[in-house]
DNA sequence: TTTTCAGTCTACTGGTTTGGTAGGGTGAAT
DNA sequence: ATTCACCCTACCAAACCAGTAGACTGAAAA
């Protein structure tokens, strides 16, 4: 499950989709028309800054802003970043790999179901961009 | 992610799988070939016995197994039962569904997306059996 | 009928994650 | 110099996770 944390990641990242290149956005705005924690929701931008899909302005006038056009912007790397893994296995990601230890011999049943799980979530999450969070 | 008592649990299923119609498999037996920790496992035991996938018999000859034909077993419901939701959000899962309060709107793209997404694991998950995890 | 075997049950514990809150610091604009 | 708004560190309670301890029950064999 996406923690709420996430959602709220998810929701403010809509939210500046919608006001893309249309100048910086208070997180208090954000914070208001999403409901969602002020400072909780500071934390989680200052994230997303750092991991460089948001800029940001101080001081009047300022807020934050995407940086990229939201067409071009992907949901499964964010999910990672704010979420950890896709996959149902850490034996199975692709950007958290960990070796199972214990996993007697190489084939593994859940292992391979795992994979395709992941596939075909991936599938989806690879594909979609921000643009097509807004309704 | 898969807790470590859902991997525990699908490990020792599998070893069930494996010895089904052989007669009551010792706790201590899958713990030592499954390499888990035993008080962790009879507690994992336990729980797949009250939801109905195990029986067990006490004294000496005893032990756990499976009580139907793990061909008849599916993966997805063993999941909700010791992981919980399958789904990525619960506003979007049938098992444990919760409205998401202060989702603005009826229509919301993540939900869109995420209901894809656990359309397309269900699909996997629904079909495939405790007996496809034999190799 | 006592012992042994093996699952059942309750409770606890230490560590990590989650979902926040508090409050001062920094830097830009007026 | 003040105000505005993001930046940063630290802290906190509750929940969850992984596992442990120990006594109890019930069946089978000696």
């Amino acid at each position: 499950m996406l923690s709420k944390r996430s959602q709220y990641a998810f929701k403010a990242l809509t939210y500046l989709a919608e006001k893309y290149n249309a100048g910086p956005v208070l997180i208090s705005e954000i914070a208001k028309k999403k409901k969602i924690p002020l400072k909780f929701l500071e934390n989680i931008l200052l994230q997303l800054k750092k991991e460089g899909y948001l800029d940001s302005k101080k001081g009047k006038g300022g807020g934050y802003f995407l940086i990229q056009n939201p067409k071009k912007v992907k949901i499964a790397p964010i999910i990672r970043i704010v979420n950890g893994p896709i996959s149902m296995l850490s034996c199975v990601s692709l950007y958290f790999y960990k070796k199972c230890k214990d996993c007697d011999g190489q084939n593994c049943g859940l292992k391979e179901m795992m994979t395709e799980v992941r596939d075909a979530s991936l599938k989806i999450l690879e594909h979609r961009t921000l643009q097509d969070l807004i309704v």
